[in-house]
DNA sequence: ACAACAAACGTAATAACATTACATAGAGGT
DNA sequence: ACCTCTATGTAATGTTATTACGTTTGTTGT
């Protein structure tokens, strides 16, 4: 469970994750991978699969893309519900987690009998520095 | 700004996100109105554009798909943040809006000094039917 | 009616994102 | 040695979205 018992693929697409200061696409990262002896989408997108079962890495699905997690992985997504606040001009992403937009959430689903299984929260803007 | 309006591509994309009960990709519109003499994807794209523009249409950012405004196009995003909880197992999918998650959200992007443009809220998950 | 302009449209090609299929390699248990 | 599970390599394909270019249509001002 801990970034040590990555494989080299899961641990070379992790570290460019780690190193980018934006989101990756699985594109991006399989160009930054060529190096390496990456060749096909295909060794990107299984060693996401892994990191993201593993919560050391998110997917950003209103982007397309893929970011590590900030929180340390498996304390992540233990402290309410995770977002992102994504600026559409730097890339910088902030990770936050949030108890009471999760609540609300919960409480809203939970009356129409909606049982929730992924929440996706992105918000798309300008961060501090670009607005 | 009524539907009236609407040029012959852009009411008959409409049409069909209207009559479907879940929600439809672009491709799938183009599949459902070759008989109408749509043959290209663009086609389609520049309609789900304008209509998004009006409001009347919601693009679906996790599932790549678009839907029909279920609250009467133009007085729709005036009352709080607009969510979706999206049934993974039939489809149906239940437009909602919320101005506590609103409110919380802004405040917590507020502190950080971010300026959303565009949030993204989606629920995935089983719908009371399916559950 | 006519020119000028803007919006919408038709078509083809291409780009960007993601998965399926099938063969191979290595580790661990029996 | 044999089986099984996981990871890998490679190719092909499927899905979603955009760019480019030329034409048509509708509107506005003269
Ligand atoms: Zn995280
Ligand atoms: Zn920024
Ligand atoms: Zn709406
Ligand atoms: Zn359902």
């Amino acid at each position: 469970m801990k970034t040590q018992d990555l494989t080299r693929n899961q641990s070379l697409v992790f570290s460019a994750l780690n190193d980018a200061k934006t989101p990756l696409t699985a594109y991006a990262i399989l160009d930054e991978l060529r190096g390496e002896g990456f060749r096909a989408p295909l060794q990107v997108y299984r060693a996401l699969e892994k990191l993201v079962e593993r919560g050391l890495v998110h997917r950003l699905e209103s982007v397309n893309s893929f970011i590590a997690c900030a929180h340390e992985g498996a304390s992540c997504c233990k402290h309410g519900l995770t977002g992102f606040a994504i600026c559409t001009a730097c890339g910088n992403t902030m990770e936050f987690h949030h108890h009471g937009v999760e609540h609300q959430l919960e409480a809203l689903l939970g009356e129409k009998g909606f049982k929730p299984e992924k929440t996706v929260v992105e918000i798309r803007g300008l961060c501090a520095n670009c607005a």
